[in-house]
RNA sequence: GCGUCGGUGGUAGAGUGGUCAAUUACACCAGACUGUAAAUUUGGCGCCUUCGGGCUUCGUUGGUUCGAAUCCAACCCGGCGCA
């Protein structure tokens, strides 16, 4: 039994590349779909409504996140996260697995979960979490059980197990949460890589376990378990034959990957597991690594950039990502949504608000407009030329 | 005319004898951002540079001093007060 239902409308022939419907206890999204992120119950400056006109269909927030603020709690109180946020659509939630790592190995590093070109796995620096944590002032400290993490709101002090975070996600009520995982830096070393993907898939059991202890939630929400294996694709591997043998009802692809070999750690990934579930790649959206996830059998996608680089002044154009904040936009007659980049450029040289807003907004419509157009061409069997003509004239 | 206060890099505004090419903020220029510690953040911002340093700057000119944005004099400009 499962809370949600996946449908396969259409596989691509030339590719792993597949469309379809997944119907939620709050409606149904088509995949590929690409989950606005919305981390405190708001996907940042955009209205649930506008969200939905700009083509959103499913949002995930974050378990870390709304334990902090305003507390599972309150939300539960108020009528369980939908409500809470007034978005009655499919909804998605984190297990706050990732505030292990950036607030954990990657705090103050400069660290995130994409490597630079070149650098190589092994790289790393000569310490890791365990070792340092408080010392070079984590917040979070990682044991075989579970995380301890000090709030980097106001210092209190918390702990996490999986078991924690499955009944903190059942309070919220998301249609689809994930299990709780582990991961560490992307330059670390192999045998850490082999001890955190364990330690991952120790946590996934777990997180089964207290789910399915809830028969109540087990009727309304999904769980989805999440594969890790970092940049070696023989982890990859073994993380989603591990992970993908157990009865989860859909997976996430976990962890941090250079751009070279993203394509080869998807396909390692991804071909372990069951056809018939879908899969959600973690928090990559750049259109191009898009294309890459979706010709790898990729169904699900979320990412911060569409409101990240919009509240900082870039948008996507067909062309590229472009600084709205430059000089040469001052006069720009181009238009999105009504408003010319001209005034733009003076909203975020004025720091108005609006300025963020309307161009998280562009942002969104035009990932969200991505990847239903990237869906369209798979059911016309056109997706590899619909991917070669959009790179052609899109600059990464 | 007399008195008084003041003239610092794009702007505001520190500095009041060496550690000053000159705090800071803003502006400006370039960059970053991938399960959001993010309406964030990094670097640059006199000229030249083999990146060691070199050169020219703090209204103007001259002076004191080993050394001046800092002290003195004259002049120019501005605010205020009195005529």
């Amino acid at each position: 039994m499962s809370a949600i239902r996946f449908e396969i409308v259409k596989k691509s022939g030339a590719s792993q590349a597949r469309a379809g419907v997944i119907h939620t206890a709050h409606g149904a999204f088509s995949t590929p779909a690409f989950s606005t992120v919305g981390t405190k119950g708001t996907v940042k400056g955009i209205l649930p409504d506008d969200l939905r006109e700009l083509g959103v269909e499913v949002a995930l927030s974050n378990t870390y996140h709304l334990f902090l603020q305003p507390g599972e709690d309150v939300i539960k109180t108020m009528g369980g996260l939908h409500e809470f946020m007034r978005w009655q659509g499919p909804l998605i939630t984190d297990s706050g697995g990732f505030q292990v790592f950036s607030l954990g190995v990657a705090y103050n590093q400069d660290m995130s979960k994409f490597v630079a070109r070149g650098e190589a796995a092994g790289a790393a620096p000569a310490v890791y979490y365990e070792d340092v944590a408080g010392v070079h002032g984590k917040l979070a400290i990682v044991d075989d059980e579970g995380v301890t993490f000090t709030s980097h709101i106001d210092g209190s002090l918390h702990r996490f197990t999986p078991e924690r975070s499955i009944e903190i996600q059942h309070k919220l009520g998301a249609d689809i949460f994930f299990a709780f995982d582990d991961f560490v830096s992307p330059v670390a070393p192999e045998e850490e890589q082999i001890k955190s993907m364990k330690r991952t898939h120790a946590w996934a059991r777990r997180s089964l376990d207290a789910h399915s202890r809830n028969l109540q939630a087990m009727k309304q929400q999904a769980i989805f378990g999440i594969i890790q294996g970092g940049r070696y694709p023989h982890l990859r591997r073994e993380s989603a034959a591990e992970i993908g043998a157990m009865p989860f009802d859909g997976f996430g692809i976990g962890g941090s990957f250079s751009k070279e070999d993203l394509g080869e750690a998807l396909q390692a990934a991804i071909e372990p597991l069951p056809a018939d579930k879908p899969r959600h790649l973690l928090g990559i959206g750049e259109p191009e690594d898009l294309f890459e996830g979706v010709a790898n059998g990729i169904d699900m996608f979320d990412c911060v950039l569409p409101t990240r680089l919009g509240r900082t002044g870039t948008i996507y154009t067909l062309a590229g990502k472009i600084d709205l904040r430059k000089d040469i936009y001052k006069t720009d007659t181009r238009e999105t949504l009504g408003y010319s980049y001209a005034y733009l450029h003076h909203l975020f040289r004025a720091h108005e608000m609006l300025g963020p807003i309307i161009a998280s907004m562009h942002n969104v419509r035009f990932i969200v407009g991505l990847v239903a157009d990237i869906r369209q061409s798979i059911l016309d069997d056109r997706f590899d030329d619909f991917r070669a003509d959009f790179l052609s004239t899109y600059k990464t």
